[in-house]
DNA sequence: ATTATCTATAGATCTATAGATAATGC
DNA sequence: ATTATCTATAGATCTATAGATAATGC
């Protein structure tokens, strides 16, 4: 009752196989910063009909939008299932920060989506950034990250995990969890954590990475 | 002998008068995230005809190009010519980190072109990339900074700049100084400085903002 | 019978260029 | 005489839709 089964009968799942066709060609471009391609282009990579776009979406850029929004409703309800068994605010912002960075080796072209979208991402109240607030006021309130303007912890941990993304892309044989531990560590030192715990927080054993 | 006058005579003039209207009317688009305007639109808001385009720029792209490169040029000109007179590298990092905060109240539109441009500025090696790296490995080396990857600096400082200057944006009654300070002070932490020294460094005045 | 997909296409838009016009140099 | 700008336009491309086709429901 509360929510449909993932799809009701056959038609409706060949529609979502189509939209979710387009949706995927759609992030292939995007990864690629081509915003610009035609329609045409994108039925075609996602071998559909041309005049199908119209059943599904009313622009590209409607398409590509919902292309960004996918992307970050997916991956953070993963992240919201793997640090419900976490009850340390801080502990659960570390964790989150550290599964996101070594998400760049699972899905990097979803990753790079994001990174062609600008720094707009970090004002969308949707996604990582409300419960980034969340875990970091808390911490705060539990007096283990320093007072702090909420949105200016946003933007200052928003940016720096951006740009571990966009290191771990350019550097494909780097050690991801090395270098996303190190960005993490400096992030809890940047928001008032003292060493030792800083450290403890980005040595324990991550659960393990679920896959997409 | 060294560099010619800034135009030889007047046809030159008027020549670098046009292309520079074409890249004003390019950064305006580009500041409202409009990628997609056509040729055409660009001329009309350049009040220039449509085929002087060509006469200047091979394709769109080059123009958006030239256009962001000409923004991270004349940026970081200026600043070179402000952080002159410190020795500190160190102060060198602060200073530039603070006055690029402040500069959001100047040319917003210059900034936001940046912001819409994604995160892969950071990885151009033109701009305040290469002059950060060259300021934080000076600053490591003078046991200013804690030991860390360069590029991994980079990358968290430039984020959380990047950040911060979208934050900005998003406030406009905030007051930019303090909150630019404050994100100073946060990234010095980060690069593992003392409460005492960050704090020094950050509440040091500063020149007097060029006008652009 | 219903619904989504596909194909074909009209009309709109966009790019790139040719040729005319205007401004400046010599 | 030279050089840049401007106007006009051919041809290419792109969007949105109409109508045909195919798949499924009942």
């Amino acid at each position: 009752m509360a929510a449909e089964p993932a799809a009701r009968n056959r038609i409706d799942r060949r529609r979502e196989r189509t939209r979710n066709a387009l949706l995927g060609a759609a992030r292939k471009f995007l990864s690629e910063g081509r915003s610009a391609v035609s329609i045409q282009e994108i039925t075609d990579a996602a071998d559909v009909g041309f005049g199908s776009f119209y059943n599904h979406f009313e622009s590209k850029d409607q398409l590509f939008d919902e292309a960004v929004r996918s992307i970050l409703q997916i991956y953070s309800e993963m992240r919201d299932g793997i640090v419900a068994l976490y009850e340390d605010p801080a502990e659960v912002f570390a964790v989150s920060f550290r599964m996101t960075g070594r998400l760049q080796r699972q899905i990097p072209e979803g990753v790079r989506v994001i990174l062609h979208s600008g720094m707009s991402v970090l004002l969308r109240e949707e996604g990582l950034v409300p419960r980034a607030r969340r875990d970091i006021i808390a911490a705060q309130q539990a007096g283990r990250f320093e007072p702090m303007d909420p949105d200016m912890a946003i933007m200052a941990a928003g940016g720096a995990l951006l740009g571990l993304l966009q290191l771990l892309d350019a550097r494909p044989d780097a050690n991801a969890g090395a270098l996303t531990d190190e960005m993490t560590f400096r992030v809890l030192r940047m928001f008032g954590m003292n060493k030792r715990a800083a450290q403890k927080l980005t040595s324990t054993e991550l659960p393990s990475q679920p896959q997409l």
